[in-house]
DNA sequence: ATTACTTGCGAAAACGTTTTCGTGTTAAAA
DNA sequence: TTTTAACACGAAAACGTTTTCGCAAGTAAT
């Protein structure tokens, strides 16, 4: 069990100075072969790997990105951590996870922790809470201190970064239309209070769907949820508000909900009511999940390609990273969507943007 | 956009030493009231905070720990993230993540990247290839070089440290017996290849639930799938032989699945087949995951505690890092399995362990 | 034989802390 | 007045690297 050894016993043992072996480590030709061979031969012997504390005092970097997701139990936020860690692990860098647990007071906790010298730059996405407070002193503060962030999804204009977003308008929009072109009449919005700003877009573009098609959008077609947390308790009081929305309007014959929860519970609820799915009623969901996927009939759904989003933000954080001193105006890059076609909506038409 | 300040120039700028600024800041009485009101202003003035690199490595511990995971978009997995999470930010660590997609070689580089010194300690999960090659000297080494490790789930013999799993066999066992009370005379098991040892034990309790109710495992009813990725194609072979199996042995009416996707997928094809459930077929799956949970109908299953499996990792993890000298013996936990039932099962008992 | 260059190596600083051990000044005790 | 003790602070080492600079010895050129 014996500890990691270091340049300096190295150097000991060998009755030379740790500058030696440290360049003799290197290749450096300053060394001569003999002395080179020498300490190599000895550092394979005893694993020799440099230290990373030191070298991240030393180097003034930590070749590690620290991300801040509300929740990490969820399809969509595991797919982006899963894309940071591809990509950053391609360019050497470690991931570090902090969950706000939608949390104001923890992502700021978790921020603290990790600004002082832990990481390079953050990649976040904003909780609900702090998203209902608008306090974002905390990216600011960080940002003033020279260290990067680049946000994704749960993005907010105030804060100055890089960004990465998907077109909730536009894949919403998309995603109504297609309900609209297969024939539904009266079609229902399942979405968040409007302080999730992901919510308030696909809302928006729920509306201009039907605008455009010359619908009128009516309020009792639009059912705006509290919480999306999935509680049991919630999940039932879900159930009943859908339900009354669909036994008030019977003549509900398509739903757009901004979520595979929200979805999967309104086709649960549906059929529940005797509708036939996709005949009587047509649902498209938000989120290429497992849900959506695994789901009897399966759900079509706007996939949002978490994967490619992930990728993204550490490619953009990275580079900041790298070239510091470069002072390239902020960019936002918008992944497109994609309408996933499955057995919850008729087969007569194909759409994506 | 200033940089983070430090102790040199709190110290410059106020004209005394470094140790005069640092006792100063920790409340020392060796320092005059004077001089500590007028360094602790300063300080927060420019928001002083201890740079965490230089701290790491002055004391040789980074409070930090790695977790090293086969695969993040995993219900199972990202339970036990948020537990480990939980408790660690509790003590004040931080976690840092790799992932290895159950491929040996990413979990070597992943586990050399973290062992030079960034974090105290690992807790991981064994990757499928590591387990079919069975080569653990990287577990070893790391071990040998005086950093703890805690296994979880996918643990092994062959490794001497604390452990944390899930009684696979008696969950299994129980789940099995409940489909024996609930009159299921012809129970079928989809399982993995043996060399993932959670689905050998999970096997092994189906066979011992069988044996102990005087039933005879017929082969016929044993389904062994070659791998559980997610990918469209292998959820077609797998419907495929779940179809096969349950066209040519009609007399099947109890399924036990070990994991939610092919207690899914087993529904999905039986009632394609014209099974009722429960009431022609029951179904038991293993992980109380958002499938089963958003299923209709719902799907029974074992729920594992995976968020109390990653608090209990963090904590005999913490505990072995914090008292180092301390030998005690490796434990090792087993979590208590739970069986959910829902509607997938008739409803005439509850059983757990 | 003197100068000039190359070769091979070591000393030391730097990254930002904490902590031990002095040390000079002042006040209290002898 | 001399000794002792308390007080307030600074110097320096240590954690493990990398890198710049200097220096001695050997070799080549004058």
């Amino acid at each position: 069990m014996r500890r990691k050894i270091t340049l300096k016993q190295i150097a000991r043992e060998l009755d030379v100075s740790i500058s030696t072996v440290s360049k003799a480590l290197k290749n450096s030709k300053e060394i001569s072969e003999d002395t080179r061979e020498k300490v190599q031969a000895f550092a394979k012997l005893y694993n020799y790997k440099p230290n990373n504390i030191a070298l991240s005092l030393k180097n003034r970097k930590t070749k590690t990105i620290g991300v801040i997701i509300p929740d990490i139990v969820h399809h969509f936020f595991s797919k982006v951590i899963r894309g940071i860690e591809l990509y950053a692990n391609k360019k050497g860098y470690n991931v570090i996870v902090g969950l706000s647990n939608e949390s104001f007071d923890k992502e700021v906790i978790n921020m603290d922790m990790l600004a002082n010298g832990s990481i390079d730059g953050f990649i976040l996405s904003i909780s609900k809470e702090t998203l209902q407070l608008q306090d974002y002193h905390h990216f600011n503060e960080t940002i003033n201190q020279g260290m990067p962030i680049v946000m994704f999804d749960r993005v907010v204009n105030e804060i100055e970064c890089d960004k990465v977003i998907v077109d909730d308008f536009e894949g919403a929009k998309n995603a109504v239309l297609s309900l609209i072109k297969n024939d539904c009449r009266n079609i229902a919005l399942i979405t968040t209070k409007d302080y999730v700003n992901v919510g308030k877009y696909r809302t928006q573009g729920y509306m201009a769907a039907l605008e455009t098609s010359d619908y009128v959008p009516k309020t009792e077609y639009v059912l705006k949820v509290e919480d999306e947390s999935l509680s049991e308790y919630n999940l039932l009081s879900l159930e009943n508000e859908i339900k009354e929305m669909l036994t008030n309007n019977p003549e509900i014959d398509g739903v757009f909900a901004v979520n595979e929860i929200y979805a999967i519970t309104a086709m649960k609820v549906a059929r529940r009511l005797g509708k036939k799915i996709p005949n009587d009623i047509q649902i498209v969901g938000f989120t290429d999940g497992v849900i959506s996927r695994h789901a009897v009939p399966g759900l079509t759904t706007v996939s949002q390609h978490g994967e490619k989003i992930g990728e993204k933000t550490a490619e953009l954080l990275i580079n900041r990273i790298e070239k510091e001193d470069d002072f390239e105006p902020f960019k936002t890059v918008v992944i497109p969507t994609e309408l996933i076609i499955r057995e919850s909506t008729k087969q007569n038409l194909t759409v994506s943007n």
